[in-house]
DNA sequence: CGACCAATTTGGTCAGACCAAATAACCGCT
DNA sequence: AGCGGTTATTTGGTCTGACCAAATTGGTCG
C-alpha cells in the first residue's frame, strides 16, 4: 500500500518535499516540464504525472504560463501526511490540531450513530465496550478494540462526509503518528469515566452522554500524546531551511 | 477556476461520472488504458492523466494488472463535489451530513479562536458581529459577513487541519449548494440568540458560549436548508441514467 | 486436478513531434 | 524615454509509436 516506487512518484515526492520546505516559495513559478525532465533525467511524461499529483494535492496551480506554487493553507488535506513526514518533524501543535479535529468528527459520528442504530448494532457497540473494559492492560488489543468501536460507529452513522474525511486523516496522519511509536497511556480513573459514559449512553441512547464520553476520550488522548511528545523531544526543532 | 476544458479532464469527468453511477461497479476492472484511449479517440497519455486524477480521488486503484474501482466510502473528500454534481442530484441527507460536519469543525475553530485571539482580533470579530446584527434583511451582505466571520475565526485559530478540510468542503460543496440558489432564511428569534451568544462569548472569551452560538447557527442553517430542499423537490428523483 | 511454463496483456516510461495560448522580446512611433 | 503593437519564444496539452518488466492468462504436462 505504501510501496510506490515508480519514477513519477519519486519525482512527485521530491518536488513535494522541496515545496513543503519552501525550496520553491509560494507564488513562484516552478521550472518548466521540459526543464524538470532534464534535471531528473526523465521524460516529460513522468514529470507530467508528478505535477498532476501535486496539482491534485492543491500544492501547485498549473496553467499554460507555467506551474505556480500555492499557499499551504490553500492545499488539500492529503498534504498533511507528506507535511508530517517530510518537513519539520512532528510538530506537536499540528498533532494536537489533528486530534482535536478528529475528536470533533468522532463526536458528531457518535451522536448520529446512537440516534440511528438498530438494536443489533447497539448491542454490538455495547459488546465492544465491554471487551474494551476487560482488555485493560493489553495496549495492542485495546487499541484494536477502540478502532473497531469507531469503525462501527462510523458504519452505523453512515455519514459519508465524515467517513471520507476520516479516510484522509487516518491514511495520512494516524499511520504517521503510530509509526512514531507513540503509546498513549490513559489514566485509569479517566478511562473508567469514559467507559461508563459510553455504557450509559449506549444503553439509554443518550446523545449527550455518548458525546461527552467520546470527547473525554479524545481530550485524554490529546493530553497523553502531548505528554509523550514533550518527553521524547526535549531538543525541539533546531534546523531551519 | 471551474473552466477546465482539457481532453484529459473531460475523460476524467466522464469516467468519474460512470463510476459514481455504478456504470463500473466496485471491484470491477476498468478497461485497459489502450482500450480506453481507443474508445475516447485519444492518446494513451490523455487517458493516463485522467486515470491519475481518479486515482488521486481515491476512486480507483491502479496497479500493474489493471485499474480497479474502489468503494465510494474509501475515496477522498474531493469526490463529494462530483458526487453532488454528477450523480443523483442533491441528496438532502448528504447536505445535512455536510452541514453537520462543517458545523462541528466550525465549533472547534471558534473555541480555539477565542482562546488564542489577540485583543485586536477579538475586536475585529466583534465588529463583524455588529455588522451582522445591523445588516439584517440584506441577504447577500449578511452571507458575505458570515463568511468573513468564519474566515476570521479560521485565521485566528490557525488550525491547519481544519483549514485544509474546510478548503475541500468549501470548494467542492458550498459552491454546489450556493449554485442551487438556496437562500436559507433564519428565524429572527433564533438569529437574535445566535448573535447575542456570539457577542457575549467574544466579550468574555467564553468558549462554551461561542461554541453554543456557532452550533446554533449551523443547526438553524440545517433546518432552513432542509426546509428549502423539501419545498423545491417534491418530485424527488425521477430520472435514471 | 494441480503444478509448471510460455504467450499475451498491462501499466510505467521514453523519445520526438505538433498545436494553441501565454509570455517575452523587439521595434517603431509619439 | 515611454508606450502600443507585432513577432519570436516558451509552455502546457496532446499525439504517435515504441520498449520494458511485472502480472495475467492460457495451455500443457505430469
Amino acid at each position: 500500500m505504501t510501496a510506490n516506487s515508480t519514477l513519477s512518484n519519486d519525482i512527485a515526492a521530491d518536488l513535494r518535499a522541496k515545496i513543503l520546505q519552501s525550496h520553491y516559495k509560494v507564488g513562484e513559478r516552478l521550472p518548466s516540464e521540459r526543464d524538470l525532465s532534464a534535471r531528473y533525467g526523465s521524460s516529460r511524461g513522468a514529470v507530467r504525472e508528478a505535477l498532476s499529483e501535486l496539482k491534485q494535492l492543491g500544492l501547485i496551480d498549473v496553467q499554460l504560463g507555467g506551474a505556480r506554487v500555492k499557499a499551504l493553507k490553500d492545499a488539500r488535506i492529503a498534504v498533511l501526511g507528506p507535511l508530517l513526514a517530510a518537513s519539520d518533524s512532528t510538530d506537536p501543535e499540528l498533532i494536537r490540531h489533528f486530534l482535536q479535529t478528529f475528536g470533533a468528527l468522532a463526536v458528531v459520528t457518535a451522536e448520529e450513530a446512537v440516534e440511528k442504530a438498530e438494536l443489533a448494532e447497539l448491542n454490538r457497540l455495547q459488546d465492544i465496550v465491554v471487551c474494551l473494559d476487560n482488555s485493560a492492560g493489553d495496549y495492542a488489543e485495546q487499541q484494536e478494540k477502540w478502532r473497531e468501536f469507531f469503525m462501527c460507529l462510523s458504519e452505523v452513522a453512515n455519514n459519508l462526509v465524515v467517513q471520507l474525511i476520516g479516510n484522509d486523516l487516518r491514511a495520512l496522519f494516524v499511520d504517521q503518528v503510530i509509526k512514531l511509536g507513540i503509546q498513549p497511556s490513559f489514566r485509569k480513573k479517566v478511562m473508567g469515566q469514559i467507559l461508563s459514559g459510553l455504557k450509559q449512553g449506549l444503553h439509554k441512547r443518550d446523545k449527550l452522554k455518548i458525546a461527552a464520553a467520546v470527547k473525554l476520550y479524545f481530550d485524554e488522548l490529546m493530553v497523553s500524546v502531548q505528554q509523550e511528545l514533550a518527553d521524547r523531544l526535549p531538543d525541539y526543532q533546531q534546523q531551519a531551511s
